[in-house]
DNA sequence: GTAATAGTGTCTTTCAGACAGTATGAC
DNA sequence: GTCATACTGTCTGAAAGACACTATTAC
């Protein structure tokens, strides 16, 4: 979700709003109601995400502004419920994330932006010892040489590409501190990579905060049943396998989908069937509570997530 | 690890501090400062886990005192190091939370004080819909019916227990706030559970910390080599095994738990060999950091650790 | 008919989970 | 020898991952 509520007008931003410890009980609660003053919206779904407070995370304290720390929440909403909710917009995540969208193939930009920037990066090091640790991280991070992609690194994915310069944000936070010393983690020397930015970028740590929450809803996905939160009580398995995909931001297997949620006994059949989209209809499936009980971990363990494509 | 800086000399606590933004870059840095000004020690491996914030959870709240936010972490110290660290000492986790420890089989306590406790909770429930809702919670936190026992679980159990009147803490925090309007969770009668509490009680909400530690641990250790940031460089599998099952509180199947380490990649034995200890001499093995590459989400799935004794 | 979507059957390989058994030390 | 710990081999059944195939709609 979007909020405009940012400090200049140009920039992207999430909602967000204060926490007032005399009229909520509860951090959740004060989520709760600030959402539902701000937008007029309900939350369902509320999960804590991670407690932000590094310096100058908002530029304005080094002007003399106070040290923000900031709770962040990961919320689930219909969009349908979104227009006309306050000044709050849709956006789809892979608009300040696109190299997280695997849906219709490998993008084009990670060879062709990332990756040169990466090894120009990783040349750049100090001495031998950073750069064999720099090359790691990449590897990992991006699944270059013989490590897969994994979804699941969204923050270690933007985190890097920050470091690199690479998000617009780097660049910002920069002029804004240039007067601090460097940390200890700064072993590369600055590159120009202006103008190279990838996505579009948000107010403050705002992306890195998205991508902690992408990073954690593709984790946790594989253990819990949080889909189903995004969905309707009733739907078809193709809505469940397109939900899962925006999730994972890859293709799956269909057939072996299939049989993934309904043997696992994730789903269930009711006999009902679909209104027609232009094919044969599709039985309408509902969410089996009762595999709670049965399996310890009831989640898509999502089948050939690890890069392989349809 | 314990801290006595607690609010009366006998409640026991987990080691604090105060977040300086002036003096602290980042909430770990001010972390690393306090736990080492207070102990001496330099913290390890640390993960941020989770911000508590409910009203109450430092009962001088009830008497004027402010709100207070804690932002928790979690964080790895070698045993050895601890001997005279500040007025820090060490303790087992399951001196706190007994129930959570199935290695020497399943504890007593759950059939002879929870169950019952359980079953006498959800018959005092308002209403059938209330009493249907509760007794699936029961189910799904202890593995009762058909469910399993799920390691992970540990926050679910230990707040069933809190609500249950089975942790002190529950009637010390009831005593402290009976003026405040009930909340609309407590849809149960309040039944006489005192003495009856089960493990060591903590001060302010510091149970319900621990417990959301063990419950992330247990859970990360499955795709993530956490393990080994608990192992010296050099081990034997033995001690690998005898860890997990620190963390699982269960005991894993030998033969399997070797293979699955050892065919899994996570491992490389050395030629060397153990000192004995009473037995065959152990080959020493080490943690394969390039396992990292290899396999998506490498942790220990840890076999038949649903419920299955060796 | 074609295009599009929904759904079935089955084969192979991998691996968890259990079995029993052998090896090398201390005493 | 016994006891205790370390390690090996193998069987079985359940899944993952991939294959080809049929079914029902709209046009």
């Amino acid at each position: 979700m979007h909020g405009n509520s940012s400090p200049d007008d140009k920039l992207e931003a999430l909602p967000f709003g204060p926490f007032d410890p005399a009229q909520d009980r509860t951090l959740e609660l004060g989520l709760r109601r600030w959402v539902h003053d701000q937008t007029g919206l309900d939350l369902g779904y509320v999960e804590q995400l991670y407690t932000f407070g590094d310096r100058n995370r908002d530029p304005m304290e080094s002007e003399g502004g106070p040290r923000v720390i900031s709770v962040a929440y990961l919320a689930f909403v219909r969009e349908s419920r979104l227009s006309g909710a306050g000044n709050a917009l849709w956006r789809d995540w892979y608009y300040f994330l696109p190299w997280e969208d695997w849906r219709s193939g490998r993008p084009a930009m990670i060879d062709e932006v990332i990756f040169p920037a990466l090894r120009q990066w990783v040349r750049r090091a100090r001495d031998s010892a950073s750069r064999r640790e720099s090359t790691e991280r990449c590897d990992i991070a991006f699944g270059c040489g013989e490590a897969l992609w994994t979804p699941e690194r969204v923050l270690e994915r933007y985190e890097l590409l920050y470091e690199v310069g690479l998000a617009e944000e780097s660049e910002r936070d920069n002029q804004r501190k240039k007067m601090q010393p460097l940390g200890p983690k700064a072993v590369h020397e600055r590159g120009d990579m202006s103008g190279q930015g990838l996505g579009c970028s948000m107010a403050f740590d705002y992306r890195r905060i998205l991508a902690t929450a992408l990073g954690r809803l593709r984790g946790k996905v594989k253990y819990r049943p949080v889909v189903f939160e995004l969905l309707p009580a009733a739907f078809t398995l193709s809505q469940l396998q397109r939900v899962l995909e925006a999730l994972a931001g890859a293709r799956l297997h269909k057939q072996n989908f299939r049989r993934l949620v309904e043997t696992g006994g994730l789903v269930e059949g009711t006999g009902r069937m679909d209104v027609q989209t232009g094919g044969r209809p599709a039985e309408i499936f509902r969410f089996r509570r009762e595999v709670l009980r049965e399996r310890p971990a009831p989640g898509v363990g999502l089948p050939g997530l690890a890069i392989r494509q349809i």
